[in-house]
DNA sequence: TCCCATACTGACACCGGGTGTCGATAAGGT
DNA sequence: ACCTTATCGACACCCGGTGTCAGTATGGGA
């Protein structure tokens, strides 16, 4: 089902601007917007369009090789995760992130839906609160 | 915490657009973006701006009467619902929408987040599928 | 019933995240 | 090297939503 990190798409070429976007993304730890991750590659003297960005994160998104969270804003926000399957617990001050698994959860999720007759089911489950770190 | 539904804020004043919108929710159990109730409105013969529209559904929403979700797309759509804390089962076709609760996900998250030392810890769960009147 | 301070309305300009376009650029297979 | 074509990125544009502000209407008081 999930494919290993360093994926070889048929037709798909390695350019500078992936590359620096895929190690910016290796070494934050947190969710980041898109302008963001255009800021800081330009801080760091990437030259790189922002449009690019735009759509290289989205790819990453797609291919599942990134994961994807909604601000309250409405802003989308990146971050490199794990393969397997889990949610995030999110500080609402410094963003600084957790991943949480919770197979109770999980199947909460499927048996109230499959009781009311729903099928292809899909859930989505964040925590967001304040760090221990942000409370002094 | 929270209070009872027809709440009366001093120096708030009833309209008829409020109360155009109010109805309007009421008759409808599935969420709406404020295009759509616009679109509804103005279909029914209410002459309302979209701009009132937007406003009244945001301060609805902050006054804990109507429930907010944000689509895929980043759009906010808005439903009137039961006052007690739930989360929703939408159907990805017809956005048929059923309030379920769950107790030990309530529990799950909590603990979770204190275990991380996190504070003031709130949640979004949204479960997300195909009804069965959609399978057909 | 009339008055009036002011909450509300809504047309309009504007904001900001994100997308479509398309000529220029550069992978990478041969 | 050469050529096909994926990719880049400046730019125009889309669209949900917000700030402004002159005009309107509510509702507490006289
Ligand atoms: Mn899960
Ligand atoms: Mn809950
Ligand atoms: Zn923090
Ligand atoms: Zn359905």
């Amino acid at each position: 089902m999930t494919e290993s990190r360093p994926t070889v798409v048929p037709g798909q070429r390695s350019t500078r601007q992936r590359a620096a976007i895929g190690d910016l993304l290796d070494q934050l730890d947190d969710f980041r917007s898109a302008q963001d991750i255009h800021e800081e590659l330009r801080r760091r003297g990437e030259g790189i369009g922002l449009t690019t960005v735009y759509r290289t994160l989205q790819a990453l998104a797609d291919a599942g090789e990134i994961d994807v969270l909604r601000t309250s804003a409405g802003e989308a926000s990146y971050r490199r995760c794990s393969d397997t399957h889990h949610h995030h617990l999110v500080c609402r001050v410094c963003r600084r992130t957790v991943e949480v698994e919770g197979p109770a959860v999980e199947h909460w999720a499927e048996k109230v839906a499959v009781e009311h007759g729903f099928a292809q089911i899909d859930h989505t489950v964040e925590i967001i609160g304040t760090c221990s770190g942000c409370r002094s």
